[in-house]
DNA sequence: GTGTAGGGCGCG
DNA sequence: AAAGCGCGCCCTACAC
């Protein structure tokens, strides 16, 4: 299906007529240390340690491959070209014009598009070999480029050559993956793919001196606690599990203060140096982390003040978008960690306020609206400032006092809501009852014994049978896909069915009790709760991607996306109506989902906050 | 030195 | 009957 490259000189390029789609992609010099994934697109096209030594262009008929200054870029010009990696490419080209490598006027795409996005949109592989290999059956050598790595291919004729072969292919592959699936990603997602690089681009505004001063302060922090540890490096957990054996306390099964195990040793320990070290070996994992991401932060500075970075769209199998590039705005931590605030390092630009506008509960608004429990939702509907977990409790835990759930809790002591939650949360995709202490310890602060974790699952799963038929109904629905695969459409498909917006599980296979499938190139067991979660998420994610693409054609294009979440930076004057309308078009129904109700928090703040 | 697996720490 | 899910990055340890 990929040709082998007709390769031709530039000179042979500028003489032959060509049209269409045209692939590029650059070969640029890079090094463990110096990498998009340590800077960040932008400042690895601005370090001076930039070259980019190859440009590859085809139209599939021919290919040329020669250095970036030797192309005829104007024989493309107005043309759509396509890279596997967009962003990257468009980044290189945009570098090498400001360098003057490629005349400024000489060449503009009409439109740039990007086939590993379409990979990702149809849910195959996201990497050139891997979509090449599911898409064609063909198997690209990616020997090349590995050997490319940290040398300067410009000084090196034999790979120089070799080099040029792989990027003419890569190309070829890059269009050929285009031209084959092009017809299938919708041109509302190509402008939410759009509007995710521009977001990133554009960046978002940082004080500096915070993030300065913060990084240094934890770098000394980290540093001193771990020189009170008896071994180096610090944070080893085998140095620390032989320093408990030589004091005879027995080491615990996790040094992670998430782990219910790590809790159970931890109390049995409480004295002992043991549990004073593993305490300073959390601290130091912790304070490290938080170092890091603001060093990072620093390396993606730009001039302008504003701090470039990238959100991967598509990242997740069920379409949410992804951290990536070196520096994930999508984890950064909610609460204060060794006295820093992550979220305060992004501030509004001057004159602006930020405005942070989330979803309430949406995933337990969309899961009651997949299993079809109207009840439930219209208790939403037509209470739109309740509590999720008093519904919830009214619904199916027989609360049915006058007075607010938690208002309740507050004067009685009960733990209902604590419950409530926990049960919201925590088994709503078929979570059992030996995993829900764990659940309901982390989310709510319970502490449950076996049998009562037992009933209480079981209670939910008697008082929730939509639920629980959802569960079963798409369980049957992929099983009786046995040998191939499993394609659940999302909401929006019944809305437009011209959309090719599945979940998909590939090469499904049942045995006695057990199902698997290949969900993003990786085996797993697939059960009812885990469809109902996927399903959950990806119609989740379609609410957003909307309410998304409605604010920008309204004109207020955010400069953050976290899931649930869309952040804009507020001209001062008019944040308040800005915000107002916002929520109030976050807040419209959806044309494929017009019964789910959508409620939406907004916060006007100087800085990110949660 | 480079690549990778697994644990750990963060988020929705 | 049983099964939370979805991510990314850093660090250590270890194979090559």
């Amino acid at each position: 299906m990929i040709p082998e490259p007709n390769m031709i000189t530039p000179e042979a390029w500028a003489q032959a007529e060509c049209g269409g789609t045209v692939a590029v992609d650059f070969e640029t010099f890079y090094t463990a240390t110096y990498s998009v994934a340590e800077l960040g697109l932008w400042a690895y096209c601005h370090d001076p340690r930039f070259q980019a030594y190859l440009a590859a262009v085809t139209d599939g008929e021919r290919t040329c491959v020669c250095a970036p200054s030797k192309f005829p870029w104007a024989t493309i010009a107005g043309r759509t070209w396509v890279s596997h990696h967009r962003d990257f490419d468009r980044a290189v080209f945009e570098r090498l014009q400001e360098l003057g490598t490629i005349p400024a006027a000489s060449a503009t795409a009409a439109t740039w598009v990007c086939s590993a996005a379409l990979c990702a949109y149809l849910q195959m592989p996201r990497d050139l070999a891997g979509a090449v290999k599911a898409v064609f059956g063909e198997t690209l050598d990616k020997g090349p480029r590995d050997r490319a790595k940290g040398r300067h291919p410009t000084e090196d004729c034999f790979l120089a050559v070799e080099i040029s072969r792989y990027a003419g292919r890569d190309a070829l592959a890059s269009l050929a993956l285009w031209n084959h699936l092009e017809r299938h990603w919708p041109a509302h997602e190509r402008r939410l793919f759009d509007l995710t690089s521009e977001m990133g681009r554009h960046g978002l505004a940082v004080d500096w001196e915070y993030v300065r001063a913060k990084r240094l302060e934890l770098e000394d922090l980290a540093g001193s606690i771990a020189d009170a540890l008896p071994w180096k490096p610090a944070t080893s957990v085998k140095q620390f599990e032989a320093a408990c054996e030589r004091i005879g306390v027995p080491a615990p099964p996790s040094t992670s203060n998430a782990d219910p195990g790590f809790a159970r040793w931890l109390k049995k320990h409480l004295d002992s140096d043991a549990a004073t070290w593993v305490r300073h070996m959390q601290r130091v994992r912790s304070a490290n982390r938080t170092a890091k991401v603001l060093e990072s932060m620093e390396a993606r500075r730009m001039p302008t003040g504003r701090m470039a970075y990238e959100l991967k769209y598509f990242g997740a199998s069920t379409g949410r978008w992804s951290g990536g590039g070196g520096l994930n705005l999508q984890n950064l931590n909610r609460k204060t960690a060794e006295g820093v605030d992550l979220r305060r390092a992004i501030i509004a630009p001057p004159g602006h306020v930020l405005a942070v506008a989330d979803y309430s509960q949406i995933e337990n608004r969309v899961l009651l609206y997949l299993a079809g429990d109207t009840e439930a939702l219209a208790l939403f509907r037509d209470n739109p400032n309740a509590d999720a977990y008093e519904i919830h409790a009214r619904r199916t835990m027989g609360y049915a006092e006058s007075e607010s759930l938690k208002a309740w809790c507050d004067r009685t002591g009960s733990n209902l809501r604590q419950l409530a939650k926990a049960r919201v949360l925590g088994l709503g995709f078929g979570c059992g009852w030996r995993k829900f202490i764990d659940v309901a310890r982390v989310m709510a602060g319970l502490e449950l014994g076996e049998d009562e974790s037992k009933g209480i699952v079981e209670d939910f799963r008697r008082s929730n049978p939509l639920v629980v038929d959802l569960w079963n109904r798409l369980q049957d629905a992929c099983a009786v896909c046995d040998g191939r695969r499993y394609a659940l459409p999302l909401p929006c498909m019944q809305h437009n069915p011209a959309l090719k917006r599945f979940l998909f599980y590939r090469d499904v296979v049942v045995s006695k009790d057990d199902t698997t499938a290949t969900v993003a190139g990786e085996r797993m067991h697939v059960y009812g709760g885990l469809i109902a979660e996927n399903w959950t998420q990806a119609t989740a994610r379609d609410v957003l991607a909307s309410a998304w693409l409605r604010c920008a054609q309204a004109g207020f294009v955010p400069v953050l996306s976290v899931h649930d979440e869309l952040v804009f930076e507020l001209p001062e004057a008019s944040a308040d109506q800005d915000l107002a309308q916002i929520i109030a078009i976050m807040e419209t129904p959806v044309l494929w989902a017009p019964h789910l109700p959508l409620k939406v928090e907004g916060k006007l703040m100087p800085f990110y906050a949660k």
